[in-house]
This record gives structure tokens, C-alpha cells and sequence, in this order.
DNA sequence: ACATTTCTAGAAAACGATTCCCAATTAGAT
DNA sequence: ATCTAATTGGGAATCGTTTTCTAGAAATGT
């Protein structure tokens, strides 16, 4: 049979009120002595309270949501860590779901996790639900935009400096010396990711000198199925290529074999700068230059942002969140090793 | 502000009673007309009920919680993947935290799930709290052990089968004429899978006429950093391995930079086999033979295990389920590629 | 026409906590 | 010794559902 908080308040002799009191942290209400009967009581029933029934009555559940929309690639694997960790630390409890990139699925979502009176979520959102996202809005409901931006919609949001990561990236390749760079990336025009990393590639080769009649874009669709053999009718037909900055991991490692296939040389024919830095990417062959995200952190900081808004119920000031981006450089653009630097100093 | 029940049957002219019923589909019960009045208020004022109040009530939430050890590792965000999945389909949501193989972390994630009335929970455990998996063996709470055994826990178990994958792995590379094959693998004696992998290597090593004398097994300690120069140590003090079957897909990466190092080549001097089939697998150089387990299927088929459990409350028989690997050959082990497969047939 | 059965739908009591408000006891002041 | 103020703890309402029990209406049988 379960145990609730009459029992102990009988066992203990006292009421119900006062349990929940001292449960709750209020001890400066009651003498030494019945707070001390009451944690006795407790322990010796193993006393552990509903919160179903604590979160009815008080609206508060210390559960916060988590949208995700690709559980597979490593990249939120390592986000949904920080915001575990967080959570741990706060005293949350995390549900979460994966959207897949449906809207509708996400809407389904959002919806559920407000039926369970979860205090707030993390959305890494589709970009396409905005009515949705306004009403949450409108309602106050706690509410972090991770990873991605979504226009007009003013609610907190952690992002990575994607211009930056994309500069960087094509930046380096450009002071590589090489000459015909092309940006290589999923088609979808919803997502702020995407679009910021063709942005600072632009930037970049704009300060490079070159004219945007000079910019190499390769889209990919997601559905279409051959995404290897699509690069490598594109290499073909584009055969003075040098440098490729690839915007997702998963491309990255359909890049590199493409480039295999075709027997050329990385980085001697073509150099590569990935994004995310994955755990195989000092691995590939050659190791792979990239930019990293902050991955952890990310989700880290989203969850903190979150619950923070949820504790003190701050919703004046969405907070902005700009992580920063670094480039990891090896071998793939033609960086030399390291014990390579140490004897030509030598 | 909130609507309840009570406003719905309030507009609609009938009792709580009435629409209660007919959201959980009570339809028998009520005329065509009061059916469709109640359910065209509930559109009209967007009512969505209350999921703490219910499971308050009728102590059925649709949660099931799980418990995994480490997200960091792909093999795990392909299990959670499955676990994702099976819960939308069957219309349940998934609340899930980060252990970390900490028991008492374990202990207190797992008694928080329960304070939430979670309806089971999917367990990878650490397999040293077995107390804790007794009691909730005896209180028949609904849960299922994934990915590993735990001795005398009669419970549902949902696991890959370790010995005949890791048999598959060393046979493959004694049948590539590899004389010393070595098993690398963490050290860690409460978990199954590491205890299986070692017995299939044993099994096939003596299937394969060697004494257990020959056996040779490297085992590292998690804790210890620098597991590379381990490695690297290791076979240069067994200068005669020409075999490695790697039981950790972490680990297979550190073994692949180890032998590079050396400037031995991959599979000429030393093939390897590695656990795991990850993203990355085809794309390292050479090529990774590997085992594949069934990780999303592993998370897919535990949580429907679970969730029948859950719905139809068959204690009597806990299932004990099996998943097979697949040995996947590519060229770490010297298997030469489909294309010169062809040309030589030619 | 009346008695009996079947439908339909409502009133009210849970579920297990929190919390407002009030009563009783004690302490302090005069 | 009496009155007021402060402390301590309890009664009961409440959160939003589900569900049992029951009553009235309608349908059926005689």
C-alpha cells in the first residue's frame, strides 16, 4: 500500500499541514521537536511524496521538456547531455520527444508536454509552427529556441555564431591558397542554421576578394537518397574544386569518401573543413579540419536559461545567447602535424 | 485563464461526468447529440486536459522513464532513438536521464520516476545496486533491463546476444589466418557485456584449436586517460598481435591512431575487428569491419516490452529477449572491396 | 395502463498533496 | 492576576480529474 502524507502526519501525531510544512523546508514554524518526530516518521516509512499531486495543487512539476529533431546525428546527442547534467544539477527531471523536422509532430509535442504541466521546454524548433510558437508567447509559457533562430518570435534562444563558424571555415580554406571553394549543404530554407552558414561563406569570400557571381553552393535535398553519388556528379562537373566547406558531419563523411571514390587526394587535390567537430573527426583519414560547436554547453546553458526563467519568472527580457564557434584545424586542409612543425623549427 | 472539465460541461449544459466519458471514449454511454455537443465545446474552448490531475486519479500517467548510462556514446542515441519512436507510437512520453554507471545516481533517478508515477522504466543498469532492482521486482513495478543482464533479477531483459557476436568477430579474423589476436577491452566485471564479449572471444579462440593458455586480453581501466599510449605500449611489448578484436567503439578509434603511430598498416600487419556499427565505421581508413547490434530495435522492442507490461499487467513470465548481431566486413579486416571482387571473377 | 428493465446522465467522493485561515497554547507586558 | 501578542499546529478547501452509485426518463413487456 502507498504511503501518503496522512499517514505520516498519523504516525507522527501530528497534521497533514504540518508534514508538508516541514517537507517543505519550513521549519521555523514548528519546534525542534516535532520537526525531528516528523523526519523520524518519514524515514522510518520510507515516506516519498506524490508529485502528481504535489504539481496539481501547486502547478509546479520541476519537469521541463526537450523538442529535439534528430536524436541520431552526435551533434544533439552531446546537447541532450548538457541539458541532463543541468537538469540534474537544478533538481528537473527532463522529458523528451523527437520531432524529426515535422511540424506537425512537433506541434503534437508542445501540446502534450503543456497537458503535463511540464514548466517549461526546449525547443530546437522547426521554424515553420509560428502561430504555435507565438501563442506560446503570448501565454508566458518558459520557453528556449536552441540552436536556431526563428524571426519575430521574441522568446530567449541559445545559439552557435554560425556566420562566424562559416567564416572561419572558409576563411581558412581561402588563406590555404585555395581558389575554387564550394559550400556544401542540406537544402532548407526554414532554419537560421543553414542560411547563416551560406551567409559566412559569402563573407568570407567577399573579403577574400572574390564576387558573389564567384560563389559555389551545392544544395542538397534531404530525400534525395544518393547523397555520395550526388557529390561526385557535382566534383565531375566542377573539376577545378579545391576546397569544400561542408555544413553538416553526416555530409562531411559522404564528402570524404566521394572524394576517395574519384581517387583524389585530401588535401592535395581538395581540402575540407567540416562542421562539428564529431568524436571520429581526428580519426577520418586524413583528420578532419572543423569548426566546433559547443555542443554541451548549448544545452547546458538553454536548460539553465529555462529554468531560470521558470524560478523567477523573468519574461521582460528574452536573453540572446551567442556561443562561440572554433576551428580545430588538421590535416585536411593541409595543416602539418605537429611533430612535423617541431622539426622543421628544429 | 485554465480550462477545465468543468468549464467544457459548464458550456455544454452536462455534468463533468458526462464529458469525462466521452474523452476517454466512452461513446456507449451517451446520445449521438450529447456526444457531439460536448466534443464540438471542446474544440470551441480548446480544452485540453489535465494530465496531472488524471493520472493523479486513475494512477496511470503514459510515462515511462528511462535510464541510460551514457549519451555521449552513438550506441546509446540509436537505442534512445527506438525507445522515441515506440513511445509515440504507443502514445506514451519518455522521461529519461544520464546515470553515468553512478549507482547512487541510478538509485536516486530511479526513485525520482517513481515520486512521478511513472508508469515503468527501462533500465540500463549499473548491475551493482541489486537491492534496489529486488525491491522493485517485488513491488511489481514495470521495468526492463536493456542491453544487459543482471544475475538473479528476474525481471524483462532485453540484450544483444554478446557471446555469438563477439564469436563472430574473433572467428572472422582466425578464419583471416590471424594467428594472435588480441581482445581489447575496458575493464569492468559487474557488466554482462564486457563479461560475454570476453567468453565469445575465449570460445572462438579454442573452437579454433587454442589453449586457454594462448588466450591474450588487454584490459584498460576507464579511469586511466591516456588510453592510446596504452595501447601503444601494449603492442609494442607483443610485437607478434596480427589481430585485434576491439569490444568498444570508443575504444576501436584509439586502437586505429595506436597502429598508425606505430606505422604498422591496417590490415596487412594487424586487422581489426571492432563492436559497434557507428555512422562512421565505413568511412575510417581502411574501412572498419565491425559487429552491428540492433541498437534502435534494442530501444524500440524495451519499451514495448515495457509498456505491454504496463497495460495489461502480466507479471508471471518476464521475457527474455535476444537481439542478433551482424558481422559487417570491410577492408580492416583484409577483405578486399566489391570492386576488385568483380575484377578478379572477371 | 401499469410494472419492469434499460438507457442516459448527474452528484459526490475520491486521488494526495498545499495552503489559507483560524484556534489554542504559551509568553510577555502591565 | 489579567490582557494582549506571538507562536504553534490543525481543519478544511482546493487543484482537475475519474468513477461509483443512483435517479429519472424512456422503452419494453404483460
Amino acid at each position: 500500500m502507498k504511503i501518503t502524507i496522512g499517514d505520516v502526519a498519523q504516525k507522527a501525531g501530528v497534521s497533514k499541514t504540518t508534514v508538508s510544512r516541514i517537507i517543505n523546508g519550513n521549519y521555523n514554524n514548528n519546534t525542534e521537536e516535532t520537526v525531528q518526530k516528523v523526519l523520524d516518521t518519514i524515514k522510518e516509512l520510507d515516506y516519498r511524496p506524490n508529485a502528481l499531486a504535489k504539481g496539481l495543487k501547486s502547478s509546479r512539476t520541476n519537469v521541463i521538456g526537450m523538442v529535439l529533431s534528430n536524436l541520431k546525428n552526435p551533434f544533439w546527442a552531446n546537447v541532450l547531455e548538457g541539458t541532463e547534467e543541468a537538469c540534474q544539477e537544478l533538481g528537473f527531471n527532463l522529458m523528451i520527444c523527437n520531432s524529426g523536422e515535422d511540424p506537425e509532430l512537433e506541434e503534437q509535442y508542445i501540446k502534450e508536454f503543456q497537458m503535463r504541466q511540464v514548466d517549461g521546454i526546449v525547443i530546437n524548433p522547426t521554424a515553420i509552427n509560428t502561430k504555435l510558437y507565438n501563442d506560446l508567447v503570448m501565454e508566458e509559457y518558459p520557453m528556449v529556441f536552441i540552436n536556431r533562430k526563428v524571426d519575430g518570435i521574441e522568446t530567449h534562444n541559445v545559439v552557435v555564431d554560425n556566420i562566424k563558424g562559416a567564416f572561419m571555415a572558409v576563411d581558412h580554406l581561402l588563406k590555404k591558397n585555395r581558389k575554387n571553394v564550394v559550400s556544401i549543404a542540406y537544402k532548407n530554407k526554414y532554419v537560421s542554421t543553414w542560411r547563416e552558414r551560406l551567409e559566412g561563406y559569402r563573407a568570407a569570400m567577399l573579403a577574400h576578394g572574390y564576387s558573389s557571381s564567384e560563389f559555389n553552393i551545392l544544395e542538397i535535398e534531404r530525400e534525395k537518397g544518393n547523397i555520395k553519388g550526388i557529390i561526385i556528379d557535382f566534383l565531375k562537373s566542377n573539376p577545378s574544386i579545391d576546397g569544400i566547406f561542408s555544413t553538416n558531419n553526416m555530409i562531411t563523411l559522404e564528402i570524404v569518401d566521394a572524394i576517395k571514390d574519384l581517387e583524389l587526394k585530401i588535401p592535395e587535390d581538395i581540402a575540407i573543413v567540416g562542421y562539428d567537430e564529431t568524436i571520429w573527426a581526428k580519426h577520418l583519414d586524413p583528420p578532419l579540419t572543423t569548426i566546433k560547436q559547443p555542443a554541451k554547453e548549448l544545452g547546458k546553458v538553454s536548460a539553465k536559461i529555462l529554468i531560470e526563467t521558470i524560478q523567477n519568472n523573468n519574461f521582460d527580457k528574452p536573453q540572446k545567447i551567442i556561443l562561440q564557434p572554433e576551428l580545430i584545424i588538421r590535416k585536411s586542409c593541409g595543416a602539418t602535424s605537429a611533430s612535423v612543425v617541431w622539426a622543421v623549427k628544429k
